[in-house]
RNA sequence: GGAGGGGUGCCUGAGUGGUUGAAAGGGCCGGUCUCGAAAACCGGUGUACCGCAUCGCGGUACCGAGGGUUCGAAUCCCUCCUCCUCCGCCA
């Protein structure tokens, strides 16, 4: 969430970027609502850290009173002091939690930078790179190529789990495991550090990272009678890792590439549903995350995007990389790209499909999370930036490889890079 | 799942109702001593929020979290989280 200070002095500022944002008015009445609050507030505090005062000073001098008589008349006043004291502590409870609650609706302000816009469209693209190849049969779809190889299974994964479910079998199960390995060791080769995460989390760190874990809209798993959540990414155990943590500036940043299964309802995504494994309920992810001082935040997310790119262009898929808009942005990124890859099986004559997306989040999630850092040879701390990054969502990354990859013989070429890993030249043959 | 024992400041670790935001030691920072260093000695060393006569002073809150008892709680009670030991179960 933002800062409370900050946005009662920059009211008009915020209100713009919610605009900009797209969110719908009855956020905006939020902001308006939690602002008019604060002000009420501040008149609460005084009085009540006045009352609190007197209250400890009559508590202070019942003890030392030796006198049994005056003594009785501290107690007495304490007593009176604690009644009148009660209600205006109860007011003011009431009135923090309903600011919080208003406040961390209020998304992140945005890179100055980031296009301003609505929807999808008015994303900015900032470059393609790599060449479709063109292919002198007819192309397939991932969709037909895992059945006719027997690499998904998607009939098995509707009837033991539903529909969004699946299995990978054979040559897939190699590829996925090859993609985690070749993303994994790219990113240690990088400096992060490699972490497989639980993939419950509480619903507390949910709501840090900025996800709602119940209610009509969410897009989370949630584990009955326990507070916890089935996570959407790595993302969220990742960031939660420090949760409640000070952080000397010499540590920082502190990069971690996490493995974690995703898990996601998709609800009310059926409209746009998409064929295959490009929106599942179940897919495994190797995720960047990132604790930088807010100074070089800026830099970690173009490091982000580079490696990003670097995996893309050593899998040899093409792609494209979008600068995301402000009406597309999730509530705590500041800025987003996406790697957009090249799936030929897509739509009529092939599509570029999202595969990878990396925030800066700034201290939006920092604040929340209450993980901050100690500056270098000064007083008091500061909240960290995060960041996080897709390196390889591994359905999706499945989807391009199949894709791009496939032969006039039906069979799937591995990729160059994956070779020693998979321990194959060819993918699907029996 | 059962039984028991813990969670205190950067670390170790005192503290079972009244000037305790918290002893002591360590660490760290500054100083004295020294050609320099070590040792020794002296001093300092939490965070957030609010106010002000704003490089300092005052107030409020914080001893795992949240409630409760009390004039007053790190200290008593309840719930939860978490760690450890033993038993059971188990990949």
């Amino acid at each position: 969430m933002l800062d409370l200070k900050y946005v009662v002095a920059n009211a008009e500022s915020v209100r713009q970027n919610c605009k900009n944002r797209n969110v719908p008015q009855d956020v905006i009445d939020d902001l308006d609502r939690a602002l008019a609050l604060d002000l009420e507030r501040k008149t609460l505090v005084k009085q009540v850290e006045e009352m609190r005062r007197r209250q400890n000073e009559v508590a202070q001098a019942t003890g030392k009173e030796r006198d049994a008589e005056r003594r009785a008349a501290l107690v007495e006043e304490g007593k009176s002091l604690k009644t009148a004291a009660a209600h205006e502590e109860e007011k003011l409870r009431l009135l923090d939690g309903e600011i919080a609650q208003r406040l961390k609706r209020i998304p992140n302000l945005t890179h100055p930078d980031a296009p301003i816009g609505q929807t999808e469209g008015d994303s900015k693209e900032l470059r393609k790179v790599g060449t479709p190849r063109s292919f002198d049969f007819p192309v397939r779809d991932h969709v037909e190529i895992g059945k006719a190889l027997d690499l998904i299974d998607f009939e098995t994964g509707g009837k033991v789990s539903g529909a969004g479910f699946y299995f990978l079998k054979n040559d897939a199960v190699l590829l996925d495991l090859a993609l985690q390995q070749f993303a994994v060791r790219k990113l240690i080769e990088r400096g992060f550090t490699p972490v497989i995460t639980p993939d419950l989390a509480r619903n507390s760190i949910l709501e840090g990272i900025g996800f709602t874990p119940r209610g009509a809209e969410t897009q989370v798993y949630s584990i009955e009678e326990a507070d916890l959540s089935l996570v959407g990414t790595a993302e969220i155990t990742l960031g939660g890792m420090l949760a409640d943590t000070v952080i000397d500036e010499a540590q920082l940043p502190i990069r971690f590439v996490g493995v974690s299964h995703c898990f996601r309802t998709e609800a009310g995504a059926a409209g746009r549903a998409s064929r295959g494994l490009y929106r599942v309920h179940q897919f495994t992810k190797v995720e960047m995350f990132a604790f930088t001082t807010p100074e070089s935040s800026g830099a970690m997310h173009s490091t982000m995007l580079e490696i990003e790119e670097d995996l893309f262009q050593a899998l040899g898929i093409p792609y494209r990389v979008l600068d995301i808009c402000s009406g597309d942005l999730g509530g705590p990124a500041y800025r987003k790209f996406d790697l957009e890859a090249w799936m030929p099986g897509r739509g009529e004559t092939g599509e570029y499909g999202e595969v990878t997306s990396t925030s800066d989040c700034t201290d939006y999630q920092s604040r929340r999370l209450n993980i901050r850092y100690r500056p270098t040879g000064q007083k008091g701390t500061r909240f960290v930036h995060t960041l996080n990054g897709t390196a390889v969502a591994l359905s999706r990354a499945i989807i391009a490889i199949l894709e791009n990859y496939q032969r006039g013989d039906g069979l799937i070429d591995t990729p160059d890079v994956l070779k020693p890993l998979i321990g194959k030249d060819v993918l699907g043959a029996k």
